[in-house]
DNA sequence: GTGGTACATTGGTTGGACCAATGGGCCAAC
DNA sequence: GTTGGCCCATTGGTCCAACCAATGTACCAC
Protein backbone atom coordinates (compact mmCIF):
# COMPACT_ATOMS: atom_id res chain seq x y z
CA UNK A 1 0.00 0.00 0.00
CA UNK A 2 1.70 3.41 -0.84
CA UNK A 3 1.37 5.87 2.08
CA UNK A 4 -1.13 8.71 1.23
CA UNK A 5 -2.32 11.97 3.04
CA UNK A 6 -4.62 10.84 6.01
CA UNK A 7 -7.70 12.96 6.42
CA UNK A 8 -9.28 14.06 9.27
CA UNK A 9 -12.59 12.85 10.40
CA UNK A 10 -14.93 16.29 11.47
CA UNK A 11 -16.46 13.57 14.42
CA UNK A 12 -19.43 16.18 14.06
CA UNK A 13 -20.02 14.72 10.34
CA UNK A 14 -19.92 11.66 10.39
CA UNK A 15 -22.04 9.43 7.58
CA UNK A 16 -25.20 8.55 8.48
CA UNK A 17 -25.54 5.31 11.07
CA UNK A 18 -22.23 6.13 11.94
CA UNK A 19 -22.18 8.22 15.01
CA UNK A 20 -20.58 7.41 17.69
CA UNK A 21 -22.44 7.19 21.41
CA UNK A 22 -20.96 7.58 24.97
CA UNK A 23 -19.90 4.28 26.53
CA UNK A 24 -22.15 3.12 28.80
CA UNK A 25 -21.54 2.98 32.55
CA UNK A 26 -23.42 0.57 34.50
CA UNK A 27 -23.96 1.01 38.07
CA UNK A 28 -23.84 -1.98 40.35
CA UNK A 29 -27.19 -0.26 41.49
CA UNK A 30 -28.52 -0.45 38.30
CA UNK A 31 -28.28 -4.06 37.61
CA UNK A 32 -29.43 -5.00 40.71
CA UNK A 33 -32.54 -3.10 39.39
CA UNK A 34 -32.68 -4.62 36.43
CA UNK A 35 -32.11 -8.35 37.95
CA UNK A 36 -34.61 -7.95 40.53
CA UNK A 37 -36.93 -6.18 38.58
CA UNK A 38 -36.42 -9.55 36.37
CA UNK A 39 -37.59 -11.75 38.84
CA UNK A 40 -40.64 -9.97 39.71
CA UNK A 41 -42.16 -9.52 36.30
CA UNK A 42 -41.16 -13.47 36.13
CA UNK A 43 -42.96 -14.10 39.03
CA UNK A 44 -40.58 -15.60 41.23
CA UNK A 45 -41.45 -12.74 43.10
CA UNK A 46 -45.13 -12.42 43.86
CA UNK A 47 -46.83 -9.27 44.63
CA UNK A 48 -47.30 -9.57 48.42
CA UNK A 49 -44.11 -11.65 48.84
CA UNK A 50 -41.36 -10.60 51.45
CA UNK A 51 -38.06 -10.21 49.90
CA UNK A 52 -35.33 -11.40 52.43
CA UNK A 53 -33.83 -9.13 54.32
CA UNK A 54 -31.37 -6.42 53.13
CA UNK A 55 -28.67 -8.02 54.65
CA UNK A 56 -29.34 -11.55 53.50
CA UNK A 57 -30.07 -10.02 49.75
CA UNK A 58 -26.77 -8.16 49.34
CA UNK A 59 -24.91 -11.20 50.58
CA UNK A 60 -26.52 -13.48 47.81
CA UNK A 61 -25.91 -10.08 44.93
CA UNK A 62 -22.74 -9.73 46.29
CA UNK A 63 -23.01 -6.35 46.75
CA UNK A 64 -23.02 -3.91 49.53
CA UNK A 65 -26.10 -3.30 51.55
CA UNK A 66 -25.66 0.38 50.47
CA UNK A 67 -25.70 -0.18 47.02
CA UNK A 68 -28.90 -2.70 47.39
CA UNK A 69 -30.56 0.20 49.05
CA UNK A 70 -30.22 2.50 45.99
CA UNK A 71 -31.37 -0.38 44.24
CA UNK A 72 -34.33 -0.64 46.44
CA UNK A 73 -34.89 2.86 46.23
CA UNK A 74 -35.48 3.58 42.54
CA UNK A 75 -37.57 -0.10 43.06
CA UNK A 76 -39.75 1.46 45.53
CA UNK A 77 -40.40 4.62 43.07
CA UNK A 78 -41.36 2.61 40.42
CA UNK A 79 -44.14 1.24 43.00
CA UNK A 80 -42.65 -2.27 42.29
CA UNK A 81 -41.69 -2.77 46.23
CA UNK A 82 -42.90 -1.46 49.04
CA UNK A 83 -40.30 -1.02 52.49
CA UNK A 84 -41.44 -1.32 55.75
CA UNK A 85 -39.22 -0.61 58.81
CA UNK A 86 -38.84 -3.27 61.12
CA UNK A 87 -40.81 -5.56 58.63
CA UNK A 88 -38.93 -6.04 55.24
CA UNK A 89 -39.53 -5.30 51.54
CA UNK A 90 -42.45 -6.56 50.23
CA UNK A 91 -43.55 -6.72 46.51
CA UNK A 92 -46.37 -4.90 44.97
CA UNK A 93 -48.20 -5.44 42.07
CA UNK A 94 -46.84 -3.52 38.99
CA UNK A 95 -50.29 -4.07 37.35
CA UNK A 96 -51.94 -1.72 40.41
CA UNK A 97 -48.97 0.30 41.56
CA UNK A 98 -46.63 1.20 38.66
CA UNK A 99 -47.13 4.20 36.72
CA UNK A 100 -45.31 5.38 33.29
CA UNK A 101 -42.01 5.30 34.04
CA UNK A 102 -42.36 1.32 34.92
CA UNK A 103 -42.84 1.34 31.27
CA UNK A 104 -40.08 3.27 30.20
CA UNK A 105 -38.17 1.36 32.38
CA UNK A 106 -39.19 -1.51 30.52
CA UNK A 107 -38.80 -0.72 27.59
CA UNK A 108 -35.30 1.71 27.62
CA UNK A 109 -33.69 -0.79 29.83
CA UNK A 110 -33.51 -4.32 27.22
CA UNK A 111 -35.19 -6.38 29.51
CA UNK A 112 -36.28 -8.32 26.49
CA UNK A 113 -38.31 -6.24 24.14
CA UNK A 114 -41.80 -6.28 25.00
CA UNK A 115 -43.49 -5.07 21.07
CA UNK A 116 -46.60 -5.98 22.74
CA UNK A 117 -46.31 -3.09 25.32
CA UNK A 118 -43.97 -0.94 22.39
CA UNK A 119 -47.51 -0.43 20.20
CA UNK A 120 -49.25 -0.36 23.14
CA UNK A 121 -47.38 3.07 23.72
CA UNK A 122 -47.59 4.07 20.32
CA UNK A 123 -51.72 3.98 20.79
CA UNK A 124 -50.35 6.52 23.78
CA UNK A 125 -48.80 8.51 21.75
CA UNK A 126 -51.43 8.83 19.40
CA UNK A 127 -54.49 9.43 21.94
CA UNK A 128 -52.53 11.49 23.88
CA UNK A 129 -50.80 13.58 20.95
CA UNK A 130 -54.44 14.03 19.33
CA UNK A 131 -55.67 15.45 22.40
CA UNK A 132 -52.51 18.22 22.19
CA UNK A 133 -52.72 19.25 19.12
CA UNK A 134 -56.56 20.08 19.83
CA UNK A 135 -55.93 21.71 22.80
CA UNK A 136 -53.24 23.61 21.27
CA UNK A 137 -54.99 24.67 18.28
CA UNK A 138 -57.58 26.09 20.40
CA UNK A 139 -55.53 27.65 22.83
CA UNK A 140 -51.66 28.84 21.37
CA UNK A 141 -50.91 32.42 21.75
CA UNK A 142 -49.90 34.64 18.66
CA UNK A 143 -46.45 33.97 20.27
CA UNK A 144 -46.77 30.23 20.35
CA UNK A 145 -47.64 29.98 16.51
CA UNK A 146 -44.69 32.31 16.00
CA UNK A 147 -42.21 29.78 17.77
CA UNK A 148 -43.86 27.03 15.99
CA UNK A 149 -43.60 28.41 13.00
CA UNK A 150 -39.95 29.43 13.70
CA UNK A 151 -39.41 25.57 14.56
CA UNK A 152 -40.71 24.54 11.36
CA UNK A 153 -38.15 26.61 9.57
CA UNK A 154 -35.08 25.24 10.76
CA UNK A 155 -35.61 21.89 9.71
CA UNK A 156 -32.55 20.88 7.88
CA UNK A 157 -32.46 20.16 4.07
CA UNK A 158 -31.70 16.46 3.50
CA UNK A 159 -33.56 13.89 2.55
CA UNK A 160 -31.46 12.27 4.91
CA UNK A 161 -33.26 11.70 8.22
CA UNK A 162 -30.98 12.04 11.53
CA UNK A 163 -30.59 12.71 15.20
CA UNK A 164 -30.75 16.43 13.99
CA UNK A 165 -34.50 15.66 12.68
CA UNK A 166 -35.61 13.63 15.84
CA UNK A 167 -34.52 16.65 18.24
CA UNK A 168 -36.22 19.22 15.75
CA UNK A 169 -39.04 17.00 16.12
CA UNK A 170 -39.31 17.28 19.75
CA UNK A 171 -38.44 20.41 20.22
CA UNK A 172 -41.93 21.23 18.16
CA UNK A 173 -43.78 18.54 20.17
CA UNK A 174 -42.56 20.13 23.50
CA UNK A 175 -43.79 24.05 22.19
CA UNK A 176 -47.04 22.53 21.01
CA UNK A 177 -47.26 21.31 24.59
CA UNK A 178 -46.67 24.57 26.12
CA UNK A 179 -49.12 26.08 23.59
CA UNK A 180 -51.81 24.17 25.51
CA UNK A 181 -51.21 25.85 28.51
CA UNK A 182 -50.89 22.83 30.37
CA UNK A 183 -47.64 21.58 31.68
CA UNK A 184 -48.90 17.80 32.74
CA UNK A 185 -48.88 17.48 28.32
CA UNK A 186 -45.27 19.01 28.90
CA UNK A 187 -44.57 16.04 31.15
CA UNK A 188 -45.91 13.35 29.88
CA UNK A 189 -44.80 13.72 26.29
CA UNK A 190 -41.35 14.07 27.87
CA UNK A 191 -42.17 10.28 29.05
CA UNK A 192 -43.15 9.23 25.94
CA UNK A 193 -40.22 11.12 23.68
CA UNK A 194 -37.90 9.06 25.87
CA UNK A 195 -39.32 5.95 25.15
CA UNK A 196 -39.12 6.49 21.71
CA UNK A 197 -35.36 7.84 21.85
CA UNK A 198 -34.14 5.46 23.55
CA UNK A 199 -35.40 2.68 20.93
CA UNK A 200 -32.58 4.65 18.42
CA UNK A 201 -32.84 1.41 15.92
CA UNK A 202 -36.38 2.31 15.69
CA UNK A 203 -37.25 5.56 15.78
CA UNK A 204 -34.80 7.24 13.05
CA UNK A 205 -36.52 5.00 10.58
CA UNK A 206 -39.62 5.45 11.40
CA UNK A 207 -39.60 9.05 11.00
CA UNK A 208 -40.11 10.47 7.52
CA UNK A 209 -37.48 12.53 6.15
CA UNK A 210 -37.12 16.15 7.32
CA UNK A 211 -38.50 17.87 4.33
CA UNK A 212 -41.97 15.81 4.91
CA UNK A 213 -41.87 16.05 8.04
CA UNK A 214 -41.29 20.29 8.18
CA UNK A 215 -43.86 20.57 5.51
CA UNK A 216 -46.46 18.99 7.65
CA UNK A 217 -45.21 21.12 10.71
CA UNK A 218 -45.75 24.11 8.47
CA UNK A 219 -49.56 23.55 7.15
CA UNK A 220 -50.29 22.53 10.89
CA UNK A 221 -49.23 25.74 12.20
CA UNK A 222 -50.80 27.30 9.27
CA UNK A 223 -54.30 25.57 10.26
CA UNK A 224 -53.72 26.47 13.51
CA UNK A 225 -53.55 30.01 12.89
CA UNK A 226 -56.26 30.05 11.01
CA UNK A 227 -58.04 28.56 14.16
CA UNK A 228 -59.06 25.56 11.85
CA UNK A 229 -59.22 22.96 14.61
CA UNK A 230 -60.48 20.14 13.32
CA UNK A 231 -57.94 20.34 9.88
CA UNK A 232 -55.22 20.68 12.74
CA UNK A 233 -56.05 17.40 14.36
CA UNK A 234 -56.76 15.52 11.02
CA UNK A 235 -53.14 16.88 9.39
CA UNK A 236 -51.76 15.39 12.47
CA UNK A 237 -53.46 12.17 12.88
CA UNK A 238 -52.90 11.14 9.56
CA UNK A 239 -49.14 11.18 9.77
CA UNK A 240 -49.51 9.67 13.10
CA UNK A 241 -51.02 6.52 11.55
CA UNK A 242 -49.04 6.11 9.38
CA UNK A 243 -45.87 6.43 11.58
CA UNK A 244 -47.55 3.31 13.29
CA UNK A 245 -47.84 1.61 10.51
CA UNK A 246 -44.28 1.97 9.82
CA UNK A 247 -44.06 0.41 13.62
CA UNK A 248 -46.25 -1.82 13.53
CA UNK A 249 -44.42 -3.39 10.12
CA UNK A 250 -40.87 -2.96 11.60
CA UNK A 251 -42.09 -4.78 14.72
CA UNK A 252 -43.61 -7.60 12.54
CA UNK A 253 -39.89 -8.15 10.45
CA UNK A 254 -38.05 -8.40 13.84
CA UNK A 255 -39.54 -11.42 15.27
CA UNK B 1 -69.00 12.74 86.32
CA UNK B 2 -70.31 9.34 87.15
CA UNK B 3 -68.83 6.24 86.16
CA UNK B 4 -70.69 4.26 83.20
CA UNK B 5 -69.93 1.26 81.18
CA UNK B 6 -67.42 2.40 78.70
CA UNK B 7 -68.16 0.86 75.08
CA UNK B 8 -65.21 -0.57 72.80
CA UNK B 9 -65.11 1.16 69.30
CA UNK B 10 -64.54 -0.84 66.80
CA UNK B 11 -61.84 0.54 64.94
CA UNK B 12 -63.06 -0.69 61.25
CA UNK B 13 -65.82 1.06 61.82
CA UNK B 14 -65.11 4.32 62.67
CA UNK B 15 -67.54 7.44 62.14
CA UNK B 16 -67.43 9.10 58.96
CA UNK B 17 -64.80 11.38 58.48
CA UNK B 18 -62.70 9.94 61.64
CA UNK B 19 -60.69 6.87 59.97
CA UNK B 20 -57.47 6.68 61.30
CA UNK B 21 -54.66 7.10 59.35
CA UNK B 22 -50.87 5.75 59.79
CA UNK B 23 -48.22 8.01 61.22
CA UNK B 24 -46.22 9.08 58.75
CA UNK B 25 -42.42 8.49 59.31
CA UNK B 26 -40.45 10.36 57.05
CA UNK B 27 -36.88 9.64 55.74
CA UNK B 28 -34.11 11.77 56.17
CA UNK B 29 -33.44 11.58 52.60
CA UNK B 30 -36.98 12.29 51.73
CA UNK B 31 -36.65 15.01 53.18
CA UNK B 32 -33.50 16.01 51.41
CA UNK B 33 -35.83 15.39 47.96
CA UNK B 34 -38.07 17.59 48.96
CA UNK B 35 -35.76 20.25 50.09
CA UNK B 36 -33.78 20.22 46.95
CA UNK B 37 -36.47 20.32 44.90
CA UNK B 38 -37.69 22.91 46.42
CA UNK B 39 -34.61 24.88 45.57
CA UNK B 40 -34.82 23.86 41.88
CA UNK B 41 -38.26 24.83 41.48
CA UNK B 42 -37.76 27.96 42.90
CA UNK B 43 -34.78 28.73 40.41
CA UNK B 44 -32.23 28.97 43.41
CA UNK B 45 -30.70 25.92 41.33
CA UNK B 46 -31.03 26.66 37.37
CA UNK B 47 -30.86 23.79 34.67
CA UNK B 48 -27.25 23.41 33.50
CA UNK B 49 -25.98 24.88 37.10
CA UNK B 50 -23.29 21.94 39.16
CA UNK B 51 -24.60 21.31 42.64
CA UNK B 52 -21.65 21.47 45.28
CA UNK B 53 -19.78 17.67 45.50
CA UNK B 54 -21.63 15.14 47.47
CA UNK B 55 -19.53 15.28 50.61
CA UNK B 56 -19.66 19.11 50.28
CA UNK B 57 -23.66 19.04 49.81
CA UNK B 58 -24.11 16.35 52.73
CA UNK B 59 -22.16 18.40 55.14
CA UNK B 60 -24.48 21.58 54.30
CA UNK B 61 -27.57 19.34 54.78
CA UNK B 62 -26.55 17.52 58.16
CA UNK B 63 -26.73 14.23 56.27
CA UNK B 64 -24.46 11.50 55.68
CA UNK B 65 -23.57 10.78 52.46
CA UNK B 66 -25.50 7.38 52.25
CA UNK B 67 -28.63 9.32 53.02
CA UNK B 68 -28.22 12.41 50.67
CA UNK B 69 -26.69 9.64 47.45
CA UNK B 70 -30.43 7.56 47.79
CA UNK B 71 -31.87 11.49 47.78
CA UNK B 72 -29.98 11.82 44.53
CA UNK B 73 -30.90 9.05 43.21
CA UNK B 74 -34.42 9.57 43.57
CA UNK B 75 -33.86 12.88 42.10
CA UNK B 76 -32.14 11.18 38.99
CA UNK B 77 -35.04 9.19 38.59
CA UNK B 78 -37.69 11.91 38.22
CA UNK B 79 -35.44 13.65 35.77
CA UNK B 80 -34.07 16.79 38.21
CA UNK B 81 -30.40 15.82 38.35
CA UNK B 82 -28.45 13.97 36.04
CA UNK B 83 -25.34 13.01 37.75
CA UNK B 84 -22.10 11.98 35.68
CA UNK B 85 -18.86 10.38 37.65
CA UNK B 86 -16.04 12.51 37.91
CA UNK B 87 -17.87 15.45 37.15
CA UNK B 88 -20.59 16.12 39.51
CA UNK B 89 -23.98 16.55 39.71
CA UNK B 90 -25.91 18.47 37.03
CA UNK B 91 -29.53 20.10 37.66
CA UNK B 92 -31.56 19.09 34.72
CA UNK B 93 -34.42 21.59 32.95
CA UNK B 94 -37.35 19.41 34.48
CA UNK B 95 -39.50 20.85 32.04
CA UNK B 96 -37.99 18.86 29.33
CA UNK B 97 -36.82 15.94 30.82
CA UNK B 98 -39.13 14.99 34.06
CA UNK B 99 -42.34 13.04 33.62
CA UNK B 100 -45.40 12.30 34.91
CA UNK B 101 -43.85 10.69 38.31
CA UNK B 102 -42.61 14.42 39.13
CA UNK B 103 -46.21 15.99 39.08
CA UNK B 104 -47.51 13.25 41.47
CA UNK B 105 -44.41 14.19 43.24
CA UNK B 106 -45.37 17.72 43.08
CA UNK B 107 -49.04 17.49 44.17
CA UNK B 108 -47.99 14.39 46.48
CA UNK B 109 -45.77 16.50 48.62
CA UNK B 110 -47.28 19.54 49.96
CA UNK B 111 -44.45 21.71 48.05
CA UNK B 112 -47.15 23.99 48.15
CA UNK B 113 -50.34 23.59 46.67
CA UNK B 114 -50.49 24.09 42.60
CA UNK B 115 -53.37 24.81 42.13
CA UNK B 116 -53.31 25.23 38.43
CA UNK B 117 -51.11 22.07 38.20
CA UNK B 118 -53.89 19.86 39.54
CA UNK B 119 -56.55 21.35 37.46
CA UNK B 120 -54.19 20.39 34.43
CA UNK B 121 -54.16 16.91 35.88
CA UNK B 122 -57.69 16.48 35.81
CA UNK B 123 -57.83 18.03 32.32
CA UNK B 124 -55.45 14.96 31.36
CA UNK B 125 -57.56 12.72 33.37
CA UNK B 126 -60.71 13.48 31.53
CA UNK B 127 -58.55 13.25 28.15
CA UNK B 128 -57.27 10.09 28.91
CA UNK B 129 -60.11 8.57 30.48
CA UNK B 130 -62.42 9.48 27.60
CA UNK B 131 -59.64 7.37 25.22
CA UNK B 132 -59.81 4.70 27.68
CA UNK B 133 -63.51 4.04 27.66
CA UNK B 134 -63.84 4.36 23.72
CA UNK B 135 -61.60 1.75 23.29
CA UNK B 136 -62.74 -0.20 26.54
CA UNK B 137 -66.26 -0.04 24.86
CA UNK B 138 -64.75 -1.12 21.59
CA UNK B 139 -63.06 -3.97 22.75
CA UNK B 140 -64.08 -5.18 25.77
CA UNK B 141 -64.38 -9.23 26.06
CA UNK B 142 -67.43 -10.89 27.56
CA UNK B 143 -65.79 -11.45 30.11
CA UNK B 144 -64.55 -8.11 31.41
CA UNK B 145 -67.93 -7.22 31.00
CA UNK B 146 -69.24 -9.61 33.45
CA UNK B 147 -66.26 -8.28 35.63
CA UNK B 148 -67.47 -4.58 35.64
CA UNK B 149 -70.99 -5.34 35.98
CA UNK B 150 -69.89 -7.27 39.55
CA UNK B 151 -67.89 -4.56 40.50
CA UNK B 152 -70.47 -2.21 39.85
CA UNK B 153 -73.07 -4.58 42.25
CA UNK B 154 -70.82 -4.08 44.69
CA UNK B 155 -70.99 -0.68 46.14
CA UNK B 156 -72.26 -0.23 49.03
CA UNK B 157 -75.71 1.09 49.57
CA UNK B 158 -75.04 4.48 51.36
CA UNK B 159 -75.78 7.44 50.77
CA UNK B 160 -72.30 8.92 52.31
CA UNK B 161 -69.43 8.84 50.06
CA UNK B 162 -66.29 7.15 51.72
CA UNK B 163 -62.85 5.71 51.27
CA UNK B 164 -64.83 2.37 50.39
CA UNK B 165 -66.50 4.01 47.54
CA UNK B 166 -63.08 5.19 46.42
CA UNK B 167 -61.45 2.45 46.21
CA UNK B 168 -64.78 0.41 43.95
CA UNK B 169 -63.84 3.39 41.62
CA UNK B 170 -60.32 2.77 40.80
CA UNK B 171 -61.27 -1.23 41.02
CA UNK B 172 -63.71 -0.16 38.54
CA UNK B 173 -61.46 2.05 36.57
CA UNK B 174 -58.74 -0.42 36.34
CA UNK B 175 -61.03 -3.07 34.85
CA UNK B 176 -61.88 -0.81 32.27
CA UNK B 177 -58.23 -0.35 32.00
CA UNK B 178 -57.63 -3.96 31.36
CA UNK B 179 -60.26 -4.04 29.07
CA UNK B 180 -58.66 -1.65 26.30
CA UNK B 181 -56.27 -4.43 26.03
CA UNK B 182 -53.45 -1.84 26.00
CA UNK B 183 -51.57 -2.21 29.34
CA UNK B 184 -50.17 1.24 29.05
CA UNK B 185 -53.58 2.64 30.23
CA UNK B 186 -53.22 0.83 33.41
CA UNK B 187 -50.38 2.31 34.21
CA UNK B 188 -50.71 5.60 33.45
CA UNK B 189 -53.96 5.43 35.25
CA UNK B 190 -52.01 4.11 38.51
CA UNK B 191 -50.31 7.65 38.25
CA UNK B 192 -53.67 9.70 37.92
CA UNK B 193 -55.28 8.00 40.69
CA UNK B 194 -51.93 8.40 43.41
CA UNK B 195 -52.48 11.54 42.83
CA UNK B 196 -56.10 11.97 43.20
CA UNK B 197 -55.94 9.37 46.01
CA UNK B 198 -53.43 11.53 48.31
CA UNK B 199 -55.35 14.56 48.32
CA UNK B 200 -58.24 12.93 49.79
CA UNK B 201 -59.11 16.03 51.15
CA UNK B 202 -60.34 17.01 48.12
CA UNK B 203 -60.83 13.12 46.80
CA UNK B 204 -63.50 12.11 48.99
CA UNK B 205 -65.71 15.25 48.73
CA UNK B 206 -65.85 15.38 44.76
CA UNK B 207 -67.21 12.06 44.53
CA UNK B 208 -70.86 11.32 44.15
CA UNK B 209 -72.39 9.10 46.82
CA UNK B 210 -72.23 5.52 46.18
CA UNK B 211 -75.82 5.46 44.77
CA UNK B 212 -75.14 7.73 41.96
CA UNK B 213 -71.85 6.20 41.14
CA UNK B 214 -73.37 2.43 40.83
CA UNK B 215 -76.14 4.11 38.59
CA UNK B 216 -73.80 5.00 36.43
CA UNK B 217 -71.87 2.08 35.91
CA UNK B 218 -74.34 0.14 35.13
CA UNK B 219 -75.45 2.40 32.61
CA UNK B 220 -72.33 2.47 31.35
CA UNK B 221 -72.02 -1.11 31.33
CA UNK B 222 -75.07 -1.63 29.78
CA UNK B 223 -74.20 0.92 26.63
CA UNK B 224 -71.10 -1.02 26.55
CA UNK B 225 -72.91 -4.70 26.22
CA UNK B 226 -74.65 -3.05 23.66
CA UNK B 227 -71.90 -2.03 21.59
CA UNK B 228 -72.95 1.82 22.05
CA UNK B 229 -69.86 3.20 22.09
CA UNK B 230 -70.73 6.77 21.71
CA UNK B 231 -73.22 6.51 24.06
CA UNK B 232 -70.66 5.08 26.73
CA UNK B 233 -68.26 7.72 26.44
CA UNK B 234 -71.22 10.36 26.89
CA UNK B 235 -72.03 8.74 29.60
CA UNK B 236 -68.84 9.34 30.75
CA UNK B 237 -67.70 12.62 29.66
CA UNK B 238 -70.60 14.18 31.52
CA UNK B 239 -70.05 11.96 34.61
CA UNK B 240 -66.32 13.68 34.44
CA UNK B 241 -67.32 17.23 33.60
CA UNK B 242 -69.25 17.19 36.72
CA UNK B 243 -66.42 15.66 38.80
CA UNK B 244 -64.54 18.82 37.23
CA UNK B 245 -66.68 21.24 37.69
CA UNK B 246 -66.58 20.41 41.68
CA UNK B 247 -62.92 20.22 41.67
CA UNK B 248 -63.08 24.02 40.46
CA UNK B 249 -65.02 24.94 43.06
CA UNK B 250 -63.60 23.77 45.83
CA UNK B 251 -60.20 24.99 44.80
CA UNK B 252 -61.63 28.31 44.37
CA UNK B 253 -63.16 28.14 47.63
CA UNK B 254 -59.58 27.32 49.22
CA UNK B 255 -56.94 29.94 48.15
C1' DG C 1 0.19 21.23 18.71
C1' DT C 2 0.31 16.63 19.78
C1' DG C 3 0.40 13.20 23.16
C1' DG C 4 1.91 11.70 27.69
C1' DT C 5 1.92 12.22 32.77
C1' DA C 6 0.94 13.49 37.46
C1' DC C 7 -2.54 15.08 40.51
C1' DA C 8 -6.54 16.87 42.78
C1' DT C 9 -11.55 16.32 42.44
C1' DT C 10 -15.72 13.69 42.02
C1' DG C 11 -18.90 9.98 41.97
C1' DG C 12 -19.06 4.67 42.97
C1' DT C 13 -18.43 1.02 46.23
C1' DT C 14 -17.31 -1.26 50.39
C1' DG C 15 -17.36 -2.89 55.36
C1' DG C 16 -18.71 -2.17 59.74
C1' DA C 17 -21.09 0.03 63.33
C1' DC C 18 -25.11 1.82 65.90
C1' DC C 19 -30.10 3.53 66.28
C1' DA C 20 -35.19 2.86 66.10
C1' DA C 21 -39.16 0.44 65.14
C1' DT C 22 -41.48 -4.01 64.61
C1' DG C 23 -43.27 -8.47 65.85
C1' DG C 24 -43.32 -12.44 68.67
C1' DG C 25 -43.00 -14.82 72.87
C1' DC C 26 -43.31 -14.79 77.75
C1' DC C 27 -45.24 -13.53 82.04
C1' DA C 28 -47.60 -11.04 85.79
C1' DA C 29 -51.92 -8.68 87.00
C1' DC C 30 -56.65 -8.05 86.93
C1' DG D 1 -58.51 -15.38 79.56
C1' DT D 2 -57.75 -11.09 78.31
C1' DT D 3 -54.95 -7.22 78.99
C1' DG D 4 -50.74 -4.85 79.25
C1' DG D 5 -45.78 -4.76 80.25
C1' DC D 6 -41.37 -6.65 79.09
C1' DC D 7 -37.55 -8.67 76.69
C1' DC D 8 -35.25 -9.76 72.48
C1' DA D 9 -34.12 -11.06 67.88
C1' DT D 10 -34.98 -9.11 63.35
C1' DT D 11 -35.26 -5.41 60.04
C1' DG D 12 -34.85 -1.05 57.89
C1' DG D 13 -32.56 3.77 58.68
C1' DT D 14 -28.42 6.30 59.43
C1' DC D 15 -23.71 7.25 59.98
C1' DC D 16 -18.57 6.94 59.47
C1' DA D 17 -14.26 6.10 57.30
C1' DA D 18 -12.01 4.29 53.93
C1' DC D 19 -10.65 2.97 49.01
C1' DC D 20 -11.54 2.50 43.81
C1' DA D 21 -12.26 4.51 39.18
C1' DA D 22 -13.06 8.04 36.08
C1' DT D 23 -12.68 12.98 34.89
C1' DG D 24 -10.61 17.35 34.01
C1' DT D 25 -6.61 20.27 34.48
C1' DA D 26 -2.09 21.72 34.35
C1' DC D 27 2.29 20.87 33.00
C1' DC D 28 5.85 18.86 30.26
C1' DA D 29 8.56 16.48 26.53
C1' DC D 30 8.73 15.81 21.76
Amino acid sequence: MAKQAAKTVDPTKLPHGAEFQPVKKTRVSDEVVVQMTNLIISGAFAAGDRLPAERQLAQKLSVNRTSLREALRRMEAMGLVSIRPGEGVFVEDHNTNSGLEFVKFLLTTNIGLDKQLLLDMAEIRRVFATAMIELAAKRASAESIKRLREIAGEYPATDCPGRDTGEKDFEFFHELAKATGNRVFMYTLNTIRDVLKNLSVLYYRIEGDPKTAANLYRRLVEAMEKGQVKKAVSIFRRQMERDDEKLAALLEGLS
